[in-house]
DNA sequence: CCAATCCTACTACATTTGTAGGTATTGCGT
DNA sequence: ACGCAATACCTACAAATGTAGTAGGATTGG
């Protein structure tokens, strides 16, 4: 339930929802000051940014703090994550291997790495999806 | 040298250009048969694509068949994959292990796919980039 | 309480992307 | 040689995206 729609967002909005996404929350001013410095656009350039990521129903109004409004996420950075690869893969013919050996090729993937991973399916084959353990939130942080 | 600017293509251009990859060469009428079911634009919208693939120097004319003209692609599959991987890390923070962990967790990886990429990994590491073994073409398949 | 400041809301506009129509050409079959 | 059918080529336009200015309201330090 709650399920909101995959929401399909642009190179641009996909760099505020990852800045938003590491601060949790922020105001449009923190957000620009948190662009990478390269491609830092005006104030009022993310402004616009952020209100069509509003529309879109990608983050939402959180409080005010004097007259600033503050922002948080509307929907989960692992859900955007999960379509982007989803679609990526795609151009793979919807296989992971291709991709794998591609990072594999380009270095950034090492033998510890996939050791590590190794681990992880093991661990996840014995927990499944849903087990009881993971239900609810996992982690706040204080800020 | 013949190092072709890295140029950045729209979704539907990619579109174009796996069905292009895959075909190896083809007129824009094959290339509009091959998409798709779904999402398959008018013949004219597919030669705009082609057309401005040709500009942007991603795909050229081969020769023509009949009246006909044959493109095939003038940037490699793995060049513009590559493309697309390192600006999806970039979403991950620039490594790769969110990613593939990510990957387990939507059930596209098994314990057969590591192991496979351990292999591989293992090789790479013997046979540096430019050994001479694997200079030059690496196959070529009949058609 | 008042002005300097900061923020929001609205509007605007250039560029890119998706989509396609109309017209000029070109080969081919007869 | 001719006309038909398929194709290329040019043009257009709407929607999405990137970018930003302006007007006016809210906040706050003094």
């Amino acid at each position: 339930m709650t399920k909101q729609k995959s929401v399909s967002l642009t190179r641009f909005e996909l760099e505020i929802m990852r800045v938003l996404w590491d601060l949790e929350r922020a105001s449009v001013r923190e957000l620009q000051e948190n662009l990478s410095e390269k491609r830092r656009p005006a104030y009022t350039t993310v402004q616009t940014i952020v209100r069509r990521l509003e529309e879109k129903g990608a983050v939402h109004r959180l409080r005010k703090i004097g007259n600033a409004l503050i922002f948080e996420p509307a929907i989960a950075r692992k859900a955007v994550h999960g379509r982007l690869i989803t679609e990526l893969l795609q151009m793979f013919g919807g296989s992971a291997r291709p991709l794998m050996a591609h990072l594999a090729e380009m270095g950034k993937l090492n033998l510890e790495d996939v050791r590590e991973l190794e681990t992880l399916i093991t661990e996840q084959q014995e927990n499944p999806p849903d087990s009881p353990v993971a239900k609810g939130k996992r982690e706040r942080k204080a800020r």
